[in-house]
DNA sequence: AAAATAAACGATGAACGTATCCTTAATTAT
DNA sequence: ATAATTAAGGATACGTTCATCGTTTATTTT
């Protein structure tokens, strides 16, 4: 996975949140989507005290989005959960890799990656995962990408160092 | 960083072989690039294992390449140490999420980003990294990407209400 | 006011990646 | 042969993430 457990988890906990007001319970939350109960609230506690949530204690209380669903992205959660600067940085970890000066070899392919990334979870909110929940229920097959199923990657089968692109 | 910082190590140490047939120390090579020896060694271990180096023991003994290193590709190297499935499957974790089936927002987009990935690290060679060492000598600036120095995701800037912020 | 509920908080434990150290085995040099 | 050298392998330690548990605090219901 790409991102840490812990965001996936927050990811599928916000998008089973009903959005009339109500509070839901990390214990509920935690049983219905099959995920660990305790570790979940922690989880959770972390995104109330990121303002994310909102949290009240004691007999009907619970949590519920502190904004409309379409108005938290999915980039935010990891933020807040991975850390802002999760994936910045080099790569291959290359200290003197920093875009302006000595860029390693695959410097501009990961900032294209990057940048495409980030546009996306900047669009995608936890409404849209919830249209996913709805649609798990009758599959509705879509999709045909084949680049995460062929992860396989063979020796170079290419000349001397030229790095084509 | 998006590999594991043993990857990080073992393409420094790799691209800091010679490729003249003569084997190098991995306390010589951890000295040379500032890195722990003695992980350093753990790490060439799988890699010879793997038969990506040859190794052998005793005086005048050490690790070399086993192949040219234009016919190394990082791709190969984060295989073996980061495990080949390291970023298959969902980004989030969703475990109904598989291409053909109720893919997550995110499916389609990490699916391109993934695939222009693999093939940048099954382009990319070791020879690549030894390039990119000698240019370090006399630093020769090129790229202008931003994306990764600007990493920041900010909360969905859709209709309704007040956003403070 | 008392009881019940549920998050907040702190301590604890397991698993993994990172990193070190020591012993053993293999090879070379003397 | 012996000694020196170097990788191989196992044991250990540490930090972080994943995960659980028990106590405390806040809120609602009775």
């Amino acid at each position: 996975m790409l991102f840490s457990t812990a965001t996936g988890y927050a990811l599928r906990a916000l998008a089973a949140m009903p959005e009339d007001g109500t509070y839901s319970l990390a214990k509920d939350l935690a049983s219905k989507l099959g995920l660990p109960g305790p570790y979940l609230a922690k989880i959770l506690q972390t995104l109330a005290q990121e303002g994310m949530l909102n949290s009240v204690r004691g007999p009907r209380g619970g949590f519920r989005l502190s904004r409309p669903a379409h108005r938290i992205t999915v980039g935010e959660v990891v933020n807040v959960l991975d850390g802002m600067d999760a994936m910045t940085g080099c790569v291959m970890g290359f200290v003197n890799c920093d875009g302006r000066d000595k860029p390693c070899p695959l410097h501009e392919a990961w900032c294209e990656v990057k940048a495409h990334l980030d546009t996306t979870m900047s669009m995608v909110t936890i409404r849209d995962l919830q249209l996913l929940d709805l649609r798990n229920q009758s599959g509705s097959p879509r999709a045909r990408c084949t680049a995460a199923k062929n992860p396989i990657i063979l020796p170079a089968s290419v000349p001397t160092g030229s790095l084509g692109k």
